[in-house]
DNA sequence: TAGATTGTTAATCGATTAACAATC
DNA sequence: TAGATTGTTAATCGATTAACAATC
C-alpha cells in the first residue's frame, strides 16, 4: 500500500508521544489524547494509524505498551541500525555525542573523512574512529553499515552520496544543502538553513498581519 | 494573502538554487530549469512565485539577479537577523561554527545556559560568550536579538521558549523534541531524530517492495 | 512573424476531517 | 444497558498539475 508522505512524518511523532506518556506512568492513551499533545485533530491520528493495523480497542483506547510496540515496529526501531557519518566536522560530532539516537536505536560507529589530518582521529565523548574515504566500502561490510549520514560541504555532497550507494548503502540522511538524486537509496534531508529561512518568512507574514490589525484598529 | 505551508518551504529551495546558478555564472533561468535541478514540476515552481509577484519575462524566463534579490525580500533575508542560541551544547557549537548562516543574514550573537559552569566562557571559533539566563532581558534588548534558538534538552524546552517569547522574541527555531505552543511566535521544528525514524520507515517499505518484486521474479 | 516561456485558470489529484456504525 | 472510543467511509478541503492565452 502507498503510504502518504504526511504520514510518515506523523508516525515517528506518534511513536515519541507514546514513549512520554509511557514515561509519565500512564498505561493507556485516546486519539483524544495524543491529538491534544501534538496539535493533531484526532481523527488524523486514527486515520493515520489505520493504514498499518488495528492497534486500539473501540471503547477504551490504546494500550501504551502495545502501541509503542507496534510503532516501533513499523518504524523499523526494533532493531539497532549502524550509522556511519561522512564528514568529522560540527554537525558530525555533534550527533555522535548526542546520546538519544543511541537509547532510540541508531547507533554511531565510524566517521570518514577525505581530509588526512583527521583521519585516525576519535571523535566525540565516545572517541569514534575517523576512517580515510578509501575504507568505506570494507568497514561498511565489517561493521554492518546499513545508514550514512552526510556531513561534509554541499559541493562534495552528491559525490559522497554515490559512494555510499555504491558500497550498498540503502538510507541517508543528508545535511548538506543539495538537493540528492538517488534512486537506490531512501534519503531524508535536514536543511537547518532552509529551516531559518522560512521561519523569517514565516514571521515577516505575520508582521504583515500585525500591521493590517493594528491598522483596523486605527480607524 | 493565505500562503500554503508547502510554499515557505519550497520558496527557500528556490533562492538557494538561484544563488547557485548565480556562482555557476549563468544569468538567467527558467521555471523548466529550476525545476530539473530541485525535482518540482516547472508549473509548481511558477505558481509558487506567482503568490509573490510576477518575476519572469515571458518568453524569456527569469533574470537571475533580480530574481534573487525578489525572494530575499519574500524571505526577509534582505536584512541580517541577530540570533541567540539557548543551550551552549554541541548543537549550538555546530551552528556558532558554521559560517554559512552568517552569510545568509543570520549572526549568532549570544548563547545562555543556566549551566554555572559554562557561562562566560566563549563558544566555537568565533568565541560567541555565553550568558546567563538571567540576563537574557537585558541582552536580547541591548543585542537587538530576533530569533532564538532552542538547544536544550526536551524537559526544559517548554521553559524556554515561555522565556523566549516572555522578552520579545518573535521566532524560535527549535532543536528539541518536543511540540512548543506558542501563539505569540513563529517556531520552526528541526527534528533530527524524527528525520532518522522517517528514514528507516521508508527504507522498511522500500524493502517490503523490493522483496516482492523479486517474489514477482521467481514465478 | 515564429518560438519560447511566463502567469493564471480550471481540472485533477490527494490529504484532511466529520460523521457514524461497530464494539469494547 | 449506557457511555466511550475506535476504525472506516464519504464529504470537504486544499495543493498540484495541465493547459493555454498573454507576451516577450
Amino acid at each position: 500500500m502507498k503510504i502518504p508522505a504526511p504520514v510518515s512524518k506523523r508516525i515517528a511523532l506518534y511513536h515519541r508521544c507514546v514513549a512520554t506518556l509511557l514515561s509519565e506512568g500512564k498505561s493507556t492513551t485516546s486519539s483524544q489524547e495524543l491529538g491534544e499533545r501534538l496539535v493533531l485533530k484526532p481523527s488524523q491520528i486514527r486515520k493515520d494509524l489505520s493504514y498499518f493495523g488495528e492497534f486500539g480497542k473501540r471503547g477504551t483506547g490504546y494500550d501504551l505498551k502495545d502501541l509503542r510496540l507496534s510503532l516501533e515496529n513499523v518504524l523499523k526501531i526494533n532493531k539497532t541500525w549502524n550509522v556511519c557519518i561522512v564528514g568529522a566536522g560540527n554537525i558530525g560530532t555533534a550527533l555522535a555525542n548526542h546520546k538519544e539516537f543511541l537509547k532510540e536505536g541508531y547507533k554511531i560507529i565510524a566517521f570518514f573523512d577525505r581530509n588526512t589530518s583527521k583521519i585516525g582521529k576519535k571523535i566525540g565523548e565516545k572517541g569514534i574512529l575517523v576512517y580515510p574515504m578509501s575504507e568505506l566500502e570494507d568497514k561498511v561490510r565489517l561493521l554492518k553499515i546499513e545508514i550514512g549520514v552526510i556531513a561534509v560541504p554541499a559541493s562534495e555532497a552528491r559525490n559522497v552520496s554515490e559512494m555510499l550507494v555504491k558500497v550498498g548503502i540503502k538510507g541517508i540522511l543528508n545535511f548538506a544543502p543539495t538537493k540528492l538524486k538517488l534512486t537506490d537509496a531512501e534519503i531524508e534531508d535536514v536543511d537547518i538553513a532552509v529551516s531559518f529561512k522560512t521561519l523569517t518568512f514565516k514571521m515577516g507574514v505575520r508582521e504583515i498581519e500585525r500591521n493590517r490589525s493594528n491598522c483596523k484598529e486605527n480607524n
